[in-house]
DNA sequence: CCCTCTCCTTGGAACGCTCCAAAATAACGG
DNA sequence: CCGTTATTTTGGAGCGTTCCAAGGAGAGGG
């Protein structure tokens, strides 16, 4: 620890060969020698020799490491889509620089600029808040792919999303099945797939000539929000049998305001959540949702983005995938309909 | 995009300087004059020019990048820990480069040795399960901060951590007053935390005069784990008063236990978690628990770490933090006493 | 014993940047 | 106007690798 760490010259100095030589074994050519081979694997062990990734990036133009943008980890869906993704760079061998612009855009803009100067190969952006024009002008410089945002594309931008029209009428019909009319909803915000799925909700509502009952609180995706716009909605006039959330976080929020008001879940009142994330499978919450396959896209972003790099001919940007309905315990008919039958 | 990226070279070009010139300008010299500085701006924006932080890693051997190994994030405490961290190295304008050993020891061995190749100048571990040797070859080779586990120490090696023997006794204590005596435990393996915790919850049994009730289930500090001793505690015997869990995630696991057997919580039985996640909060599980500072753990080792890299003479090792009991809805008096009452 | 062919091995030139000693220029005082 | 000093600027030598063209050493053939 005294001196200076060994390099590759040390090596070859030790094992009496050449540097190039000792490149070349430790790489693990097949044209070298086996004597040279076994003698330049002693000298390194001996001196506890660690190449110099860094020397290596800049010498072969290849950093072999992906940058990921992750949105805040407040909410899990983020670091599930992470955890996916991460395995999937591990696998092959490459490293993963983490960034996270925490809610600001300036230092997101900042945090994406120095990934790019540590020269990463590929971007993958878990995020529900990137701009398209940001997004279109880190892809002109490195493969990028975009995990739950549909909207954007552009040359070297791939993404993978589910299908969130979809995933919001299967939540609709569920609760027009159970035989649900005054339906409200909490919304997300600006933000792209919670935009869709209000639009999904008010069309539903509307083709099922309920848009007398459409009613929208707005939430913003996050537990504290859900709650919020739950009780707004609640002390406000009449209540719903059922309220479908943007999301599974915002739709515990939107428990936690029920159970304030002395509502009992389903029996009173019908939530329906969106996402899957894996505490709502907790027998204490056990939330009715549509399930994305968040690690599965995680994985997939990954796999996408390393087609892409190797060059590979893809037909089409986009992979989009079904996302499904899990009935748990926090839907029922309504008592109205059940007090029918 | 066609032609190779522009490197200080070409700035100096364009801007009739020399490359060293543009290197010092870039750098936010001040003994650059205003009007090559400002050549040299222009030149750099005109080109779209990005520096390459790895030729800069290797010219003037700082990586300026942390390495952190979490461990497996289904347990909601290490991606909390990571972000605290992570937002300190950010601030600092560090990156930070993330690996995980997915279980796995030789996997886990294998990432770590690829973060020493990058030449990360320090090391922050969150993880239960490190061993004290890895650790200790580890720290030999850059500064390093150990997150949650107490028993390491060594040469190099810093620890955060909270006092997980105060914290269980202030568990323990909590139940006793509340007057409970028929308490069980449900263990968490042989990773470090939960060592200590079970062995705190046997000398406050012996010490209130009531080993006859102790009872120890073993889980491993999973939901599943939680729920799968639970089932088995609950289905065993006489039925406890109290169940105090490892950690938050096995505790909630505990809690689908018990309904499963009909058992109301708190009313028939007590429950008592141990981290403090923030799902532990909502509404829906509201459990009470033993809580450290998840987040400012995070952002405390990584400011030690700059400190120790900054060469900063500081006394003692270890920083533990004093954990806090978080009385929620999952705890009460038991149903005798409060009969008695 | 010379000539070709393989099979190994080697030195030097990158890679894009920082650092440093030294050169060039500007500024100042008498 | 010159010697000094302060301010700017510069070329070259690294940093630890990889890559490449070319050199050396045996082996086999005539």
């Amino acid at each position: 620890m005294a001196d200076k760490k060994p390099t590759i010259h040390d090596v070859a100095a030790r094992a009496g060969v050449s540097k190039s030589l000792v490149s070349l074994a430790l790489r693990g050519s097949s044209k070298v020698s086996d004597a040279s081979r076994e003698a330049i694997e002693r000298a390194a062990a001996e001196l506890g020799y660690r190449p110099n990734a860094t020397a290596r990036s800049l010498a072969d133009r290849k950093s072999r490491t992906i940058g990921i943008n992750m949105a805040e980890i407040d909410n899990p869906i983020f670091p599930q889509m992470l955890s996916g993704a991460h395995a999937v760079i591990r696998e092959r061998g490459y490293n993963t620089m983490l960034v996270s612009g925490e809610r600001d855009p300036l230092v997101e803009f900042g945090e994406l600029a120095k990934l790019l100067e540590f020269q990463i190969e590929g971007l993958i952006l878990i995020s529900h808040r990137m701009s398209a024009t940001t997004v279109r002008s880190l892809a002109s410089d490195v493969p990028t792919v975009v995990l739950t945002l549909q909207g954007i594309t552009g040359p070297g931008i791939d993404s993978v999303t589910s299908d969130d029209e979809a995933g919001a009428r299967m939540a609709m019909r569920h609760l027009f099945d159970l035989g649900h009319e005054r339906i409200a909803h909490i919304s997300g915000g600006s933000l792209e797939p919670a935009v869709v799925r209000e639009r999904i909700y008010r069309e539903e509502m509307s083709a099922a000539g309920l848009e007398a009952h459409i009613s929208v609180y707005e939430g913003d995706l996050t537990n504290e929000g859900g709650l919020r716009a739950a009780r707004e909605l609640l002390s406000n006039g009449p209540t719903p049998t059922a309220i479908f959330a943007s999301n599974d976080i915002s739709a515990i929020g939107v428990m936690s305001a029920c159970s304030e008001h002395g509502l009992s879940v389903p029996e009173d009142i019908s939530i329906l959540g969106y996402d899957g994330i894996s505490i709502g499978e907790l027998h204490a919450i056990n939330l009715t949702t549509i399930s994305q396959p968040l690690t599965a896209m995680g994985e997939l972003a990954a796999e996408r983005l390393f087609d892409r790099m190797a060059g590979k001919r893809l037909q089409g940007r986009s992979i989009v995938l079904e996302p499904e309905l899990m009935v748990r315990g926090t839907t029922a008919a309504p008592k109205a309909q059940r007090q029918r039958n």
